[in-house]
DNA sequence: AAACCTAACGAAAAGGTTTTCAGCAAGGTA
DNA sequence: TACCTTGCTGAAAACCTTTTCGTTAGGTTT
């Protein structure tokens, strides 16, 4: 345990105009490549901020730009699978312009999140990603000084700009895909009716089938909790009550899991028999069973970059509103397929 | 798509200054609560400065006080789960004060790393939490002009403050465990060898079986990769092997899943027969499971809170330096003893 | 030789806040 | 009355950078 000596402050511009003997307006413009300087005057003012290891102070930039080059990422479930994807798609996005990225959590709680919102509203940050923990419409921040973009949960507000994943879509792309490998009797067991990607889900496959003449068996979805046991639980109530049931369709990897699960123990063979399938693509869900999972991917990553990216174009002044829904996509492998 | 007015500039302590009808001096006192002020003024600039909704420019205050009240967070792994309870618990940390974190994922490349690096200092963070991808030491960044804390993978400078699960104490606490409820016959699956926390791990069940003049069985551990597959295959050996084996300690979560599903597949009962052990405690592998899954909890929400605080002590001129290592949590579970 | 142009450089302002110090008025003491 | 507190308030400097505009020196044109 050693007392730091006072951190020496950090080189200011001052210091290299010092050393190369001009002033600070002549070593700006030397090191941001303005062209009123002479060669020679140039050459000596880098070499003097290398020397002294100069990196330029981009606080005081942005106080007299009015741009602080940050954006803030306002997420409420960083604990959850669904955020991390977004976030590393927006961080990728700004990362190679100047952009930095300022991250506060609000778990789900509107206190915590209103004070974060404040704290990045005081660092002047030029926008602002907001990060839902599901899919659920919630509250909008309302008349912001700076631009603001929903990503996976939408604003309620259609003033705002949303951007979610076309869950009705991924359901009638999964069903289609099961229809197409030749299912006809289709199972869907889900998670909480509570939220919209479940209901939503729900409806696409039925639209699917319903397109193909057919509909779910038993008549509709079995609602129940996001978890392996309860996959387990209502595979079980399936097969008993239809033995005929040609395929699983679950609305989340953890449940496909659990269904993966039942089957295994009353010898059914997947996918000969019975496909399933899941959502989310949870890797190491997905490929870690036997077989691997068929699973739909929301793509979040690139939702994450879509976001920042109309970040950016607001910024720019290019406001966009309404909620839009970006395509999933399919990700077959042998839980619905046998593989070769 | 609506070409945005300008947006208004926002409002500045001039603003509200004009507003109260008293000098940017007064205002500023009266709004940061010193005492050179009079009540009746300062109730008038308080309502001044809430009419037109003033947010301090911490931009300004930060480049006039020196410190931003921001740190940095480079992480390498962001799409991996040992990152993000780190970075939660030090958000949890920072969230309660008034500093923030800018988050830079370098995915292991050091060329992105030092990228990251530059704007973060020229952003002037006053501290740096730099977050290993795995527990391997990894090249120091040298001397900084702000005070850096190494979390998950050590710094190999013993110079540098670094704060690092104890996997060779969590190896014997688990080890012990399986003692405890009377296992001696133990098998040793685990992961890639090339990475110290499968290493660490081996070693302290290897001791903490010593201890108990015991020694793996087969002699040594198997090493593999950090999959489902593996420890099913894994599993599959040892059993034919070694038919008395009475404990499957896993070097992971997911290979424990992977020994489970084999177990099953043989009707080898769980617990009674053969416990079964992972590392982790990776929510959705270890209670999905059935039964559900003992591990080894790293506590990393609190080895992210620690950095935190070690890095507000060394911003406040408390330098620490070396690897600390900090003790694991064992969480027990049905796949080792009885449920109820 | 006078007038003019250009290249290179520096002085100063701007951006928003905090802090220091001086000033000022009111009230009290000698 | 002259002096001293005490309590408030405001002017100005400081933080660091960028940009605008003025200045200087040297060379070119008429």
């Amino acid at each position: 345990m050693e007392q730091a000596g006072q951190r020496r402050r950090a080189a200011t511009l001052k210091d290299v105009a010092a050393l190369a003997g001009v002033s600070v307006a002549t070593a700006s413009k030397a090191l941001n490549g303005r062209d009123q300087v002479r060669a020679e005057t140039r050459s000596r003012v880098l070499e003097a901020a290398q020397r002294i290891s100069f990196t330029p102070n981009s606080v005081a930039r942005g106080l007299l730009a009015g741009q602080t080059g940050t954006v803030g990422l306002l997420t409420n479930d960083l604990v959850g699978r669904f955020s991390i994807p977004i976030l590393m798609g927006a961080e990728d996005a700004f990362g190679t312009g100047k952009t930095s990225v300022l991250l506060c959590d609000a778990r789900g709680d509107s206190i915590r999140e209103s004070y974060h919102l404040q704290a990045l509203l005081s660092r002047r940050v030029d926008g602002l990603i907001v990060v839902g923990s599901d899919t659920d419409p919630r509250p909008s921040l309302g008349d912001m000084p700076v631009p603001v973009v929903y990503a996976y949960g939408p604003s309620e507000d259609p003033n705002d700009l949303s951007l979610v994943p076309d869950n009705v879509g991924a359901g009638s792309l999964m069903a289609r895909h099961l229809l197409e490998t030749g299912r006809s009797r289709i199972a869907h067991i889900t998670g909480e009716a509570g939220y919209s990607a479940a209901r939503d889900r729900t409806e696409g496959i039925t639209r699917a089938l319903d397109a193909a003449g057919l509909s779910l068996l038993g008549g509709e979805a079995l609602y129940g909790s996001w978890s392996e046991a309860w996959g387990r639980a209502a595979a079980a109530v399936i097969i008993d009550r239809h033995p005929d049931v040609d395929a699983l369709l679950c609305g989340s990897d953890q449940i496909a899991r659990g269904a993966l699960d039942a089957l295994r123990d009353r010898g059914i063979p997947v996918p000969e028999k019975i496909a399933v399938a899941g959502f989310d693509n949870w890797e190491v869900l997905a490929t870690g069973s036997r077989p691997q999972l068929t699973s739909i991917d929301m793509d979040l990553e690139v939702l994450g970059r879509t976001a920042a990216q109309r970040l950016f174009a607001a910024i720019d002044g290019q406001h966009d509103s309404g909620t839009q829904k970006l395509p999933c996509r399919l990700v077959v492998r042998g839980s619905t397929v046998p593989d070769p």
